[in-house]
RNA sequence: GUGGGUGUAGCUCAAUGGUUAGAGUACCGGACUGUGGAUCCGGCCGUUGGGAGUUCAAAUCUCCUCACCCACCCCA
């Protein structure tokens, strides 16, 4: 009861146990289902990387990179960090395994813990869980769209409700700098009515400015859209993935303040919101990221992909009532005299695969039953001496409180057949 | 890094600056060895997050600090 020498968890990592691990565990399986299922491999890789990697893709004036990495020396004087996502490691992989040499393009998920040294709130944590896809080596709209598709059909599978999917282009490195300049031109006059986050954004990162929430909506207006100063390609592959995802039926909103933190981006972003998350709302966000493997050593290879927050996902499940506790447990109470009749039968059912309770406490049959019901069993099992002789168990459904005797070796078909009700 | 909110028993919460900080719930035991989370009785549970100060007297007032939550920044 002495709390004074309690030892925590680490600031902004969490236990998952209980409900929230079923949840996370029935959305990863779901997850990885819909990828598997989109012809997606899985691939594993480091959980610690050489710093450098995240320097050149997630890029060096980056928030991510500048200040939240868990980066330290190791023993031999080289600089490494937990990875704060994952897409850098698989392209790292990608390059390093000389994958251009199959078939292309090759399309992965990934799941796994990423950390990033940031202020903890809702929805946001030191240590997270990230599910993401990569598909890489094309450049046809088409696979934008499918890696969109994806996303669409997490969230159907789950049936999430209040869920949107946003896009934009943010064009190539040609057109976006146009783009940028153009955007400086405009606010330049304007300087001294930026907020002062806007103000060093103007030098930092200006696309930001757009989808800042304190800047009044008339200066706002005047401000130039990124899709008017798309090349014609970058135009006409955006118009080509919106005109897929009609085609698929997925429903989009075109967001034109839509941009993201990580320098890899190119062409298509875009992310699945909830309302059900606060201030951090995005469940899902990617994009493409044409330079990311040449930028990494590799020859130029288009790729497109999107990080999935995995407590987000359980956070949005809790909040719409989502069920994911597994029930399917026997309870079995027995009189202390039959213990070894018990035991048999406890083994029996377990190797039928069922999920049996032994209690290590006796008492009475009124006793064990309480036990029962709190440890809520779907079935209670009584084994007494009048069971014995007949070679049978009294069965009693929790739920229904109906109650039948069912001899032994009928068991496995009694429960196979209560299962599939 | 910057703001705001909250810290009292495992959990949910009480307690005008004034007895030994209390309830409910949970947990353990008994009533109670052939059937439901009940009821009754008993038990266990606190350096009031930590530290300093004011005061005859602090859970309560002041300051500092820590933790958690929320928001900004940014992101999953």
């Amino acid at each position: 009861m002495k709390e004074k020498y309690m030892i925590t968890s680490v600031k902004g990592f969490k236990d998952i146990y209980g409900e929230d691990l079923e949840l996370f565990k029935t959305a990863r399986r779901v997850l990885e289902e819909i990828a598997e299922s989109f012809a997606y491999e899985d691939i594993i890789t480091p959980i610690i990387e050489y710093s450098e990697l995240f320097e050149r893709s997630v890029g060096i004036d980056t928030d991510i990179v500048e200040k939240e990495m868990y980066t330290f020396i190791d023993k031999s004087a080289r600089s490494v960090t937990l990875r704060p996502e994952i897409t850098a490691s698989v392209t790292r992989s990608y390059v390093e395994h000389h994958f251009e040499t199959k078939p292309l393009p090759l399309r992965f998920y990934y799941f796994g813990p990423c950390f990033r040294y940031e202020k903890p709130q809702k929805g946001r944590f030191r240590g997270f869980y990230q599910f993401g896809v990569e598909a890489i080596g094309d450049d046809s709209p088409l696979l934008d769209a499918e890696v969109i598709d994806i996303g669409y059909n997490i969230a159907k599978k789950l049936e999430l409700k209040n869920v949107s999917v946003k896009i934009n282009s943010i064009g190539c490195r040609k057109c976006r700098a146009i783009y940028k300049e153009k955007l400086k031109e405009v606010l330049e006059p304007h300087y001294d009515e930026l907020c002062e986050d806007c103000k060093r954004r103007f030098y930092t990162n200006p696309l930001r400015i757009l989808d800042c929430k304190k800047e009044s909506p008339e200066l706002k207006d005047i401000l130039p859209k990124m899709i008017d100063y798309l090349c014609d390609d970058c135009k006409k592959h955006f118009d080509s993935v919106l005109d897929y995802l009609q085609k698929m039926n997925i429903p989009f909103e075109i967001d034109n303040t839509l941009v993201r933190g990580l320098d890899y981006y190119t062409r298509t972003v875009f992310e699945v919101i909830s309302s059900d998350l606060g201030a951090q709302n995005a469940l899902l966000g990617g994009g493409r990221y044409d330079y990311l493997i040449e930028e990494l050593g590799g020859r130029p290879t288009p790729a497109v992909g999107f990080a999935l927050g995995m407590e987000r996902l359980v956070e949005i499940m809790k909040s719409q009532g989502f069920v994911g506790r597994d029930k399917w447990l026997i309870y079995v109470a027995y009189q202390q005299t039959v213990f070894e009749r018990a035991i048999f039968i406890t083994e029996k059912l377990r190797n039928y695969g069922f999920k049996v309770f032994l209690d290590v406490k006796n008492g009475s049959f009124k006793n064990q039953t309480e036990r029962s019901a709190k440890r809520n069993a779907e079935f209670t099992i009584f084994i007494g001496e009048e069971e014995v002789k007949t070679g049978s168990v009294v069965v009693k459904n929790m739920g229904t409180k109906e109650q039948k005797q069912v001899n032994i070796d009928d068991l496995n078909g009694f429960f196979k057949e209560q299962r599939n009700v």
